[in-house]
DNA sequence: ACTCAATGCTACATTAACCGTAGCAACCAT
DNA sequence: ATGGTTGCTACGGTTAATGTAGCATTGAGT
């Protein structure tokens, strides 16, 4: 393997360390539309998870550089948004699964 | 909200539920190519994740009709690949965002 | 038949993650 | 000053993940 194939090989495996938390997906998934949210607004449109996790979460997407905190709330910045872009496939898929079950 | 609308809720809730376990993302994406794997080959894959949780994910991917089991090992359904493919713009932004760190 | 390696997986004990509930301190409007 | 909303933390209990060891089965080689 060389050195561009490690180097993707990280970054995809560091993507998934970051997103494999319990919440993080559907808290980004609120957040796609770019709109903010207060924290405790975020926390009753995830169905109310405890705001022990969500601080948590919201930490880490903090040091990601996934989400801001400004006087509107917490949302989306342009790294995020081009993630959430990223994941836009996935609800079509996710409809089709759901049917087959 | 009418029902279409809570539908593609409910189905994009209940995909979250099925990836947000740890190694499911990493699991999913070692088998993308939809080669098929040992166990103990994609045990080595994911970076000697424990058999123990590699059996769970397993189980959760089979029950959810992602993968089968054949006489060669562990490969993805069609459902699988499509929604690895799905994933594909992933790649593309982990790759930008791990630059940024 | 006997060894040997590889297979899929389980048992067990430990550590880390997540959970719900309660409530604090800061802010603002009334 | 009272009441509401804000972001967030403390606490104790439960669930999930981890690492190491090893079992039972299969197939190949001698």
């Amino acid at each position: 393997m060389n050195e561009r194939q490690q180097a993707a090989k990280d970054a995809i495996n560091s993507t998934f360390e970051l997103l494999h938390h319990r919440w993080m997906l559907r808290v980004l998934w609120e957040l796609r539309e770019g709109n903010a949210f207060t924290f405790r607004a975020l926390q009753s449109a995830c169905g109310d998870l405890s705001p022990t996790v969500l601080n948590q979460r919201l930490g880490e997407l903090r040091d990601a550089g996934l989400i801001v905190n400004d006087d509107e709330g917490y949302r989306l910045t342009p790294l995020g948004l081009e993630l959430m872009a990223a994941f836009a496939p996935l609800q079509a898929w996710a409809i089709r699964w759901w049917r087959t079950r």
